[in-house]
Order: C-alpha cells, then structure tokens, then sequence
DNA sequence: AGTTGTTTTAAACGCTTGTTTAAAACAACT
DNA sequence: AGTTGTTTTAAACAAGCGTTTAAAACAACT
C-alpha cells in the first residue's frame, strides 16, 4: 500500500497531499492519511504536531514546488517585451494550477474558510508572484494611470486565470478545461490576448475621461 | 433568540442560509442551525427530510431570490445596445454575489466539493444567466469567430466577476472589494471597459491569424 | 548482553456529528 | 371532555473525528 523506500514523514507528506486535495482540509481524516502511508494513525501528531501542522507543511511544499518548475516568468529574459513577460505570467499560472490541482484542488480550496496561519503562509508565498504582475503591469499601462487602475487591472488577469482552476470545473463546459498542453497554451494565448486588449482599453479611458454610462 | 413571528419552517431557512454562509456545508452543524431558529434539534430531519434537503432549498431560495432582485438584464431593454446589456450583465452578477455574500458566502462556496444534487441545481438555475451572457456576445463578436472564442469570452468575463466574490477575499487587498454601491459600479464599469477592449482584441486576432508566439 | 533514546503501534479517550426514537404538547373537530 | 393527527421536544444512538496514552519494536552505543 504505502510506497516503501522513502521516510515515514515523506510518505505520510505525499499521502497527504493527495488526501487534501480530494477532501479538503475538513474533509480529510488522519486515518486516511495513515492508511495511505501505511502507518499507524498517530504518526502525523509525532511528525507534525497535530493535522494543521501537516497541512501547512503541505501547503508549502506544493506552492513552493510548483513555483520552482513552473516560475513566473518563465526562464524568459527580464528585458523581454511586457507582452511576452505577461503570456509567459498567464502560462505559468495555469501550469501551476494543473501541476497542483490535477484531478482535484489543494491550493485555492480552503481558502474559503481557512485559518489564520493558513494565511499568512498564503500571504507570503504568493508575494513574489503579485510582485513580479506588478513590474509587468507598471510597463504596459500608461504612465497616467493610478495606482487603483494597476491593481483592478491585476484582479482581472488573476480572476480570469483562476477561474480555469480545478476548483471551478464544475462551472465550466468540458472543452474548457486545461485537459493538454495544447489546451494550456491555447488558454494562455487567449487570456494573453483579451487583457492586452482590455489593458489598451482601460489605457484609453484614461485619456477620455467622462466615460458614457447609462442609469 | 429565534426570530419569532414567523413559521418554523421559515426560521429554519432564515438560520440555515446565515450558518451554511458562514461556516459551509460540511462545517455547518444541524445543531446550531436550530439554536438559532430556536427550535429542538429534530425539526430539521421533521421538515427537510435531511441536511441536504435543507441545504438544497436554501440555495435554491438564495439563488431565484438573486436573480429576482437583480436580473441578468437589470430591467434594460433588450434592443439596448450589446454593450450596455453587458454592462448591466456584470452589475448584476455583481449585485448578486455582494447580496448573497455578504460577509461570508454560500453560493459559488460548496462547489469545489458539491454532491451531485447540488450540481444538477445548479445548472438548472445558471442555466438563463448562461443564455443572456451569450445572446450578448453573439452580438459583440464578429461573425467569423467560432463558438470556442465565444465561450472562452464568456470564461473570461465571469472570471474577473467572480474573483471579486467573497469566496476569494483573502486574495485581494481591501480596496478591491464590493463594499459599496459606488464600488461595484466602479468595478462594473472596470470589468465592462476590460472586457469590451478584450473582446475587441480577440475580434481583430480572427481577423489576422497566425500571431507572433513566443517558445 | 544491557542500557538509552527514538520510532511505531494498537487501543482508548473525549468529543461532535447527523439521525432516530418515544413521549409530550398542541390544535381541531366530534 | 375525548379522540385524532400534527408539531415539538428531550434524550439517546451509532459512527466518526483528532488526539493521547502506554507499551512494544527498533537502533545505537557501551
């Protein structure tokens, strides 16, 4: 049962990534996880205090993994066009987020309901990557534009990436779904393509301001 | 406790929609559900057969509730201009979720984890919203584009819509959530002016094919 | 072989859950 | 007043949960 030739704690963390991400926070039980491992039930309180522990320890490992292959910008040089630099953004999100949800989702999951210390965890692993959509952003938009306009613009491209994350497929038809590689760059493409677009759009607005607005 | 003057049944319903709000399915408990109704705790089994029955009619009353306060088309005519329907499309689902929400949120919650039920409910009930957002994009696209661009229009349009949901405030900094009227026209018309500036650029990419791609 | 400290187990604890049961309270009608 | 059927309660049930405990297995070193 247990995959064997690798430490207890390993195994309990490989299980347990798997049994998180198919139940949830709440939904998984340590039994579950230990039976998975193969070991008995009281090895996650010895190895990781008690089920927030592990979770954490979980949570970290995937979000940094993930970031590691996968890392925001790509490989790409940093004196690459913003254009680019925002593809390469949009692709390595949705890489992460198939990487990580695969059939199910752990990443982007409790945070409907999560603990503080599962925040500001979150919090700090996901700086980087709100920082580097910052400097991209900061060169695509006009100069004039206020610091709102930037972060509405961010919200945006996240929203849309996310939204064809694991944890809304039930939403979402089958054909949209990040099933191949080939479906992960077509996405990529079109979210690249429809924020440039929206990002000229709100460029625009900027220099015509009193827009039309019906009651 | 209980809010008196009204059925039981009702009561139950009113508690019911505030503790799946808050706490979600599985974390909510029958019994404090009836506490706050301020009934025994074996009314729920007596009148909704069980939890989900419970839980089923709640979301459904939360969901036609929505939509009859703030419909798709937001009482516009329906010979208005494509992007003003769109414009109203958005404020609604914005309205929307902001009243379901609340602080916490039901709605859009349980999805990442829904019984089978629940799934076939929910598509029944999305169902007319689908259909309007995509009466309006058919009239925005050009012709020439396939049905695949139009659903991906539609993915990113309820995207960017519902990551300013309340499921996923702990992402955004607290200037970005819909805590006013003024601020969900201003994120109305954000989203609006995006999307149109998006669709026009997936409009001109049909026009000239084979875009420049980076490896 | 014996001691010491770590790792693992099996069993039990205490608590909470959704649901059921049997009886009590109530209302309506004869 | 008495019967009947519905509504409500309080208590109990059975199952599952995370965690703890005490003992067993193991390894390393003297």
């Amino acid at each position: 049962m247990g995959s064997e030739g690798s430490t207890v704690k390993e195994r309990l963390l490989k299980s347990a990534t798997e049994v998180f991400g198919e139940f949830g926070f709440k939904g998984a039980t340590i039994r579950e996880i230990c039976r998975r491992a193969g070991v008995g039930i009281s090895l996650v309180n010895y190895y990781f205090r008690d089920k927030e522990g592990l979770y954490l320890e979980v949570y970290r490992e995937l979000f940094t993994g993930a970031i590691r292959e996968y890392p925001p910008d790509m490989g790409l040089d940093e004196n690459a066009v913003p254009e680019d630099r925002l593809s390469a953004f949009i692709r390595s999100f949705l890489y992460r987020m198939t990487m990580v949800g695969g059939r199910h989702s752990l990443i982007m999951r409790e945070l409907l309901d999560p603990s503080p210390s599962l925040i500001r965890l979150h919090r700090e692993l996901a700086m980087p990557l709100q920082k580097t959509l910052t400097e991209i952003l900061t060169e695509l938009l006009d100069p004039q534009c206020c610091e709102e306009d930037l972060g509405y613009c961010a919200t945006s491209i996240i929203g849309q990436c996310m939204f064809y994350g694991p944890s809304t497929q039930r939403f979402r038809q089958r054909i949209f779904s990040l099933d191949s590689d080939e479906k992960i760059e077509l996405v990529t493409s079109i979210i690249t393509a429809f924020s440039l677009g929206g990002i000229r759009a709100i460029n625009e607005k900027e220099h015509t301001k009193g827009v039309i607005h019906e009651a």
